[in-house]
DNA sequence: ATTATTATTGCAGAATTGTGCAAAGGAGAA
DNA sequence: TTCTCCTTTGCACAATTCTGCAATAATAAT
């Protein structure tokens, strides 16, 4: 596993990098599988169907601020989520969101 | 201010909207400066030196998702954080990039 | 209503990101 | 080593985003 430089993310504040693995569909979609437990990587590909070239790039996106790990098996990798931070990052965005919504229905 | 539909972003996950509103450096930029206090319009597009169309831009974008909210004046808008919870956000993703920067100098 | 000031939108071009295919690069087993 | 399987990279094209300018819309004051 030689992850580092090879998906290509625009240079920007760290932060700005997490937030950015964290703004796709995608990427959500694979945060919310993991959330379930570990996951071979077969078998996030299958769940979101897409190119194995194009997940690798969006599991290395993940793994490079943090919010996946992953160890090798015979076969592959096996997925993880990287901390407990990123449930209460994801609750916190909840939150705002929920916020938002209470303002508008007030108005 | 009729904000909505007006900044055009792909339509996505909420959650997604709201992280994506959050990677961008120049709209990182502009929590940070109102961190100080709440702001005038004219003050932000001074900070930022960017031409006004576009900051009223990120400043739609950061407002449609409840990060930033805007007061009415004589002479036009005042900005703020929206929400607490927007710092709470940000500190539990400086944990988490902490947390990736700590395994790594372990290896 | 008219004016002056500020904010927003339409448009276009540059920059960045997402995707799939094909080829190349590891890791483990025979 | 050689083979096989899985993963990653190079490339090209489509989709999305960023930015500035000009024009329009909105707000407040005259």
């Amino acid at each position: 596993m030689r992850r580092g430089g090879c998906h290509l993310v625009f240079p920007r504040d760290q932060r700005g990098v997490l937030f950015f693995a964290l703004a796709s569909d995608q990427r959500l979609r694979i945060i919310q599988f993991l959330k379930s437990g570990e996951k071979h990587t077969y078998e996030i590909v299958n769940f979101l169907r897409l190119h194995p070239s194009v997940v690798s790039r969006h599991l290395s996106i993940l793994y490079d601020v943090g919010i996946v790990m992953a160890k090798r098996e015979r076969d592959g990798y096996i997925w993880s989520i990287g901390t407990d931070n990123v449930f209460k990052l994801l609750s916190c965005a909840n939150e705002i969101l929920q916020e938002k919504r209470k303002k508008e229905d007030n108005f």
